[in-house]
RNA sequence: GGGCGCUUAGCUCAGUUGGUUAGAGCGCUUCGCUUACACCGAAGAUGUCGGGGGUUCGAGUCCCUCAGCGCCCA
């Protein structure tokens, strides 16, 4: 018996019943899996290593994208018959996992982590782990991610740490790593190095303040009259660590001072005055003051002068004992005095407002500084030799294109590679000291130092930075460095996806990774996916209060109506403005996908008890429709594949989404319905309904799962128990595995038809917008005459669709080669070469049916007159003869109208 | 300073080998609860495709240039 389906489509209900009955059927895992019998090696896999959240987060709209994109992936690819493979994981996620666990201490038991001691704070960290590590891979499921949970992989894994492991005791035996003082950014508040990357220089308001470098006299006779040179500053405190100044050698202004001696102010240290063509004469006073120990450029300068650096602050930002009577101070509290005292001391010009770039955490937003640090590096030239040529000979292809530019930019300016970390959360630095400071560096924990065998050793402190081991993700989750039969088959693997704001990150380091370690890139493909921002264009942030919760969308909207916001709304590599509004559009989509499957089934359902060799054989007997709807969805495969082929998800999900709701549903149900209430055509039009609802759902499967899946399903069992039952014989349980559809090349026949369906629907709208226009009730069936020429067999056997599409009465319609004479009291309409008189009686105003003709008239007259201009151009001449021949037509039927209506206006 | 992107209907955006009369969603106007759907249907209005120049039979699409906005790198 009919099952009724409720009219709205219930997404709360169904989407978890269906995420575990993927998981339960074991639809996530790879069909052909390397650990178990009956393997096949010849089988192509296709892998996505999860661009792994970290462990503590929450889910936001940027994980939604990535799992989105990804998920529509590894739909496609598996309904294409790869033996598919998405890893899933998490990443530790050094600092920010740290800083939540430190801030839970100082809240709870108002103790820092300096107090707590390292060993009990890394195990609480754990703990913390363990409690809130699923929430975000809870949420992934959520978004419908169809990854193997199975081979979860968390960057703090035994096995994952086997990998950072032996990466980092290759690279050291290799002579890659090295240790030592270098200039890096610093964050006092983390009091860790942080990377470059992830340092923001932003425009702010500043003070530049001028003041006096006094000259060191060598004569007493100038003593007594001042002598200095003015040099400017953002950072005055700096001066503590001043060991130069620089002027440019052609300034004429200081030339004379080049070779002298200068007095640090307050401290009076002598400093010498250098000449250095990387100075800017027109910048400031002309003259630079150098601190290499807190400048980068300076450092570069002390360098190649020789120098020395010296550095004035401590690892919490406080000046140090070279800061003489300052020392102790914070680095704000510094500058202040500072400068109060070289104010009594008269070496103070000026201070004016300045807008500079200052330098900023990403994380907190504290002021970073350059400071010189003992720190671990990888010497990165090689491997970014090897990560530009990978690119660059096309084993590893960028989408889109332009970001291969950004890539190649920066790694042809690429700077070896702080991996040390001042923190207790990640993997530790594998090497020891003992006593007589020997290092030991070994893949297995050591008991006595490698050197002298001493028993009294201790490892170092840092950990890496969490890139470096993200970095080896995709073949590290796969065993690496065991040649697991997981790394064999489905390493490298396939398409690298994530947000294109970690390209440097993330995308840089695992393909020089990737090379390094194994040999090959490990992906063929990355395809990199833009920022979501708000509906105008604003970044989402909690002070804005515009942020949009997936989860609260996913809640009220439904999961399917996010994916396909996200997926339609996006294009590769460019941001994307969200809107609640969006979503609801595509809720809407989604119950249309629910309403029209509902419509097929319960079609389906009707012609249940009838036996199929009762009713004509099917074949032969299409109706114009029927062949209508098959073409534009043999059209629709093909321009899906071709979309997808070119990475234009959001194009090929519009052209789904159109399909199903203009072409299907408005049009090809509503003939449908008529089709269906004749016994003869019955049975072939439930199952045109059934087919192209089938390869329909097929389609958008990889964007909305849920639905899909669940209309699928019911379609399913409703054809298995029906008289078309063969048409479902080798579909498998589930969607998500079922067949992707192929695309075929036409056959000859699809554009007649199309041209004749599209006559009829000319016909239609002309009908239903002349009974829109003089009020005519939609419910009042109307009479017609039509005059159709050489269309008069065409539109007497489609006289039926007109009649229930456009509200006539078909036994009041009469449709006829020719007509002698105009009918009285009617509304004459032209569609192409078609006459259509409908009686309006009492309705058709003379005056009116003329202005409207005569609009007519004259619209197709322009027509005709840019036709024939275009034609008697180069255009004849120079363009392909198909295309001027459809013009050619295009004007001989405008000009087919324009008598037709001229008759009428007589 | 260098590089990249964007500028298309009131709003948010599609438009990838140059080829009809440039599309969608939302919003707006009129009508309609026709047994799939009011989370709907039918009909309708709205564009100097940022400005200028060029290539071409033909440019929203390619080239040059200018302007505004945004991002990345220094």
């Amino acid at each position: 018996m009919t099952k009724e389906l409720p009219k709205a489509y219930d997404f709360k209900s169904t989407e978890p019943r269906i995420y575990a009955m993927w998981e339960a059927g074991g639809y996530f895992k790879p069909h052909n899996d390397p650990n178990k019998p009956g393997f096949d090696p010849n089988v192509k896999p296709f892998v996505i290593s999860i661009p792994p959240p970290n462990v503590t987060g929450e889910l936001h709209l940027g994980h939604a994208m990535f799992v989105s994109v990804e998920d529509l992936m590894i739909r496609y690819h598996r309904m294409k018959g790869y033996s598919t493979l998405w890893v899933p994981g998490t990443d530790h996620a050094g600092i920010a996992t740290q800083l939540m666990v430190e801030r839970d201490l100082l809240q709870k038991e108002e103790i820092t982590r300096e107090e707590y001691g390292r060993e009990k704070f890394v195990e609480r960290t754990w703990e913390w782990k363990r409690k809130y590590g699923g929430i975000i891979t809870t949420q992934i499921r959520r978004l419908g991610a169809s990854c193997d949970w199975e081979r979860e992989r968390f960057t703090m894994d035994e096995g994952l740490s086997r990998a950072v492991r032996e990466a980092f005791v290759r690279l050291y035996e290799k002579g890659m790593i090295y240790r030592g003082p270098r200039l890096i950014n610093w964050s006092p508040g983390l009091k860790t190095a942080v990377s470059d990357l992830e340092v923001e220089y932003n425009e702010e308001d500043a003070t530049l303040y001028y003041f006096k470098y006094m000259i060191k006299e060598t004569s007493e006779a100038s003593k007594t009259s001042e002598v200095y040179i003015p040099v400017s500053t953002i950072r005055p405190e700096t001066i503590l660590g001043d060991t130069a100044v620089a002027v440019h050698p052609d300034d004429e202004r200081y030339k004379q001072f080049i070779g002298r001696t200068a007095i640090v102010p307050i401290l009076g240290r002598e400093i010498p005055i250098i000449a250095d063509e990387y100075v800017s004469m027109e910048f400031g006073t002309g003259a630079l003051k150098i601190t290499p120990g807190h400048d980068p450029n300076d450092y570069a300068i002390a360098h190649k002068h020789n120098l020395p650096i010296i550095s004035m602050l401590d690892k919490e930002a406080r000046v140090n004992e070279n800061g003489g009577k300052f020392s102790g101070l914070d680095r704000f509290e510094a500058r202040k005095q500072l400068w109060a005292e070289m104010q009594e001391a008269g070496l103070v010009i000026k201070t004016e407002p300045y807008r500079t770039t200052i330098p900023r955490s990403q994380r907190g937003g504290e002021i970073v500084e350059p400071m010189i640090s003992e720190q671990w590096f990888v010497k990165i030239e090689s491997m970014a030799q090897a990560g530009l040529e990978a690119v660059k000979d096309g084993r590893i292809k960028i989408v889109p294109e332009r970001f291969e530019k950004i890539y190649f930019n920066w790694l042809e300016n690429i700077k070896d590679w702080c991996i040390s970390r001042q923190l207790w959360w990640g993997h530790r630095i594998p090497v020891w000291y003992c006593a007589d400071g020997h290092m030991t560096v070994t893949r297995e924990d050591p008991t006595q130092c490698a050197t002298c065998g001493s028993k009294d050793i201790h490892q170092d402190e840092d950990v890496l930075d969490t890139w470096f081991s993200s970095g080896l993700w995709p073949f590290s989750t796969l065993g690496w460095p065991e040649e697991t039969p997981d790394l064999k088959y489905f390493y490298p693997t396939s398409y690298m996806e994530t947000g294109y704001d970690i390209i440097f990150f993330w995308v840089a380091r695992m393909i020089m990774s990737g090379l390094e370690y194994t040999g090959v890139a490990p992906f063929h493909t990355v395809y990199l996916h833009g920022l979501i921002r708000d509906e105008h264009g604003r970044k989402m942030s909690k002070t804005y209060g515009n942020v949009i919760d997936p989860l609260v969308v996913m809640d009220d909207l439904g999961t399917d109506a996010l994916r396909f916001t996200l997926l339609v709304g996006s294009t590769p590599g460019n941001d994307m403005n969200l809107s609640v509004k969006k979503v609801e559009a595509n809720r809407n989509f989604a119950n249309k996908v629910w309403n029209a499957g509902r419509f097929v089934i319960n079609a389906i359902e009707e012609i249940r008890e009838q036996r199929l060799e009762t009713s004509h054989p099917i074949s032969n007997l299409y109706s114009l429709a029927d062949s209508w709807i098959w073409s534009r969805l043999q059209n629709l495969i093909r321009d899906v594949e071709r979309q997808f082929q070119n990475f234009q998800y959001g194009q090929a999900g519009q052209q789904i989404y159109d399909f199903l709701w203009a072409d299907f549903a408005d049009w090809y149900v509503e003939v449908a319905k008529e089709q269906m209430k004749n016994e003869d055509s019955k049975m072939q039009t439930v199952e045109t309904l059934a087919r192209v609802l089938d390869t329909t759902l097929r389609l958008l499967h990889p964007f909305t799962p849920f639905i899909t899946e669940e209309v699928w399903g019911r379609l399913h069992s409703a054809l298995r128990e029906s008289p078309l039952a063969h048409l479902a014989k080798d579909w498998p349980d589930a969607l998500i595995v079922a067949k992707w559809p192929l695309p075929r090349d036409p056959e000859g026949w699809e554009a007649e038809k199309t041209a004749d369906f599209e006559l009829i629907q000319g016909i239609v709208r002309a009908i239903r917008n002349l009974r829109a226009e003089k009020n005519v009730s939609p419910s009042k069936k109307i009479a017609a005459t039509i005059s159709a020429g050489a269309k008069t067999d065409l539109l007497k056997a489609q006289s039926n669709v007109i009649a229930s599409l456009a509200g006539l009465d078909q036994s009041l319609i009469s449709i006829l080669q020719s007509l002698k004479e105009k009918p009285a009291d009617s509304a004459a309409l032209v569609v192409g070469s078609v006459e259509i008189y409908l009686p309006l009686a009492g309705m058709v105003d003379l005056a009116s049916e003329k202005t409207r003709l005569e609009k007519e008239l004259k619209e197709a007259e322009s027509h005709i007159q840019r036709l024939e201009n275009l034609l008697s151009g180069d255009f004849a001449q120079k363009a392909p003869p198909a295309l001027v021949q459809k013009e050619r037509d295009k004007l001989a039927a405008y000009k087919d109208t324009a008598e037709k209506i001229k008759a009428q206006l007589k």
